[in-house]
DNA sequence: CAGTAATCGAGACGGTACGTCCCGTCTTTAT
DNA sequence: ATAAAGACGGGACGTACCGTCTCGATTACTG
């Protein structure tokens, strides 16, 4: 599926697993740390210790590379608690704890800036962030089936009105959002600002 | 004040006014164009039409010259409507418009995500970033005065629940956002996504 | 004798004789086309159609391996005419028609200027080349013994005498040595450049 | 004339004479110690303390630049002592000189053997080789006008006698040819090896 | 007649060097 | 003093090989 997926057993050493895994690490690393452009297939092989040949064998560019490190960070889950705040709670709260626990705070903004001018990135890059919204539509839609929400919402405003504070706030303020927290946010977004209370 | 800025006449041949502006507009380009990283010195001498020893004659590096050309970009204007609902849609209205006619659209992204992993840029475009908002915190603060808001309302999330969702989309979507459009997104943010009506 | 020298039948597979003569004629043709330096024993596998580990498990390097495959090019055999003249004749046209026959006119100039900036190879290389030249001493010190030449002569100059023009025309002007027209250079040789009139 | 012609004075920094010798003094070292192939433009710049741009400002690749470093090495002066014998006598003797102060000897070897299997060099090359035998050629013709060789005599030939002893010798036994021990060789020329007494 | 052991092809691996490109600095002549 | 032009040292990158290495498959002797 994947570019640098190991190829079929045939004749020939086999390539080394460990060199897979380290490329990928340190290509994600290098995002969050000196952004895309500063990233370079170079430099991922000297972070992971690898040599250049290694990883060209697998990847042709940084471009694939990058989007294949992108997309094995973790995803949110759809959980179904029957009822949309519940819904909405968990996955921000999962949101969160990715934040907190994988480089993807760092290495989103940098994609998205990236993104801004850099259409073949752009065009990669898109359908993983539409995947990652997907858990999102989804609780809503079975709100509406529900009744929870009129049936002409518009669902992908709704999913920017849910997460847009949340991401504004990782890219602009580079504040830590607590898992623990997020329901505020939630109720923010579901019953206006008026139920925004400091904390 | 700023770091370009003409001396005063003494003998010798002027600096070129022309010169300036050009600089400073090519920076701006470039950095929408190619992003941050890409930007070098060299490379807006080149696009300006001028010598690179003019442009470092004016800025010492890269640096101070696009955090210049960056705060020569618009900002809001704090209206007073004596409600919040019409100070919100003005602004965000102005927010729009700023989006449409200049480079902002592609600029926020690059230098966000660029600040992501570069402190330095961060030290120095935060406190425009934060003048940027000050509008917003007034109109809050004046809702709150008028006992439109409660009086324990967080500021801060507030600004991020009204600018997220919008600042989210022309990051991840890059969709357009409709000036006159913007009416929704203050309702949704005041009142919650059941205002939040497909259109 | 050799360094690639077939081992004693023992267990286990047999090494192949065809990979062996493939390999040695795929050097020779490589000497003489791309040279020494741009030789190597990765190339002489590719050439001769055979894995690199299969040249490896028989010669260390690409030195002995040249040196070897050098080694096979055919040499002078000494002739015993009776008299001066007609001996280098015979060895002249020998010496020509293997330059017309065998890649020994480019591989002798390869390795000639690789022996000036490579003591290594010019240590194997310098009795092989004393060999080659040692039918000519021969017929040298006969004719001394003959009283054809004094008995003083230096026979090693005298060599370079006989040889030097042609080994000369075939370095620099890449020339074709015609067997049937040596004998003006023998003759040149013995009774000085008087004799050399044009063909 | 050559490639790496200093510009005439228009705008900018004058190149720098200094680092023209010291690039063409590197090369002519490198191909002595290392030959032509280990030779390269990179390793020319280490050699003589000059980045790799101010090289290529100047030559577009490696075989100009040794053409042009090769050119620069002293050449024959025609003398006119009225008879052949001092004539080649000197001729020889400038030689032989040559051969001792400059790095000719090793040199020479080195670009006949490239020559052999590189068309380009072989071409770029033939020339200049050309030109270094005129001198030989004018004293046999001025020999030919005062009826001292026949004139149906092969002129290219006769070069190739004089010299092609000494080049031999250079080439293939690495030996010091003695400036005031070349008589010995002129007179193998036009008389035969039986005047060749050991010495 | 299996079993063992060396050979063979294929190809991954770390390493090295190259030519290209671009940068920021410096040095000149001309306004 | 400023401006344009351009040479300079330096550094990083992607490419291309090399020699070494690890595999599975093949092939002959040997127990």
């Amino acid at each position: 599926m994947s570019a640098g997926t190991l190829p079929s057993p045939g004749p020939g050493r086999p390539r080394s697993v460990e060199a897979h895994r380290a490329i990928l690490d340190a290509t994600l690393e290098l995002v969050a740390e000196v952004g895309f452009d500063q990233l370079s297939v170079a430099r991922v092989a000297r972070r992971s210790g690898v040599s250049k040949a290694t990883v060209y064998r697998r990847w042709p560019s940084k471009l694939p590379l990058v989007i294949e490190a992108f997309s094995e960070l973790p995803t949110l889950e759809a959980p179904d608690n029957g009822n949309l705040v519940d819904d909405l709670i968990a996955l921000l709260r999962q949101f969160a704890e990715i934040l907190r626990d994988t480089p993807l705070a760092r290495v989103l903004p940098v994609l998205a800036g990236e993104c801004a001018h850099d259409p073949e990135l752009s065009a990669l890059l898109a359908p993983q962030i539409k995947a990652r919204r997907a858990p999102l539509i989804q609780a809503l839609e079975r709100a509406v089936s529900r009744s929870e929400l009129p049936p002409d919402i518009d669902l992908e405003a709704s999913v920017d009105v849910i997460m847009g504070p949340l991401v504004t706030r990782m890219l602009f303020t580079g504040a830590e959002i607590e898992p623990d927290n997020v329901r505020r946010f939630v109720e923010a977004a579901l019953f206006g600002i008026n139920r925004l209370r400091s904390d």
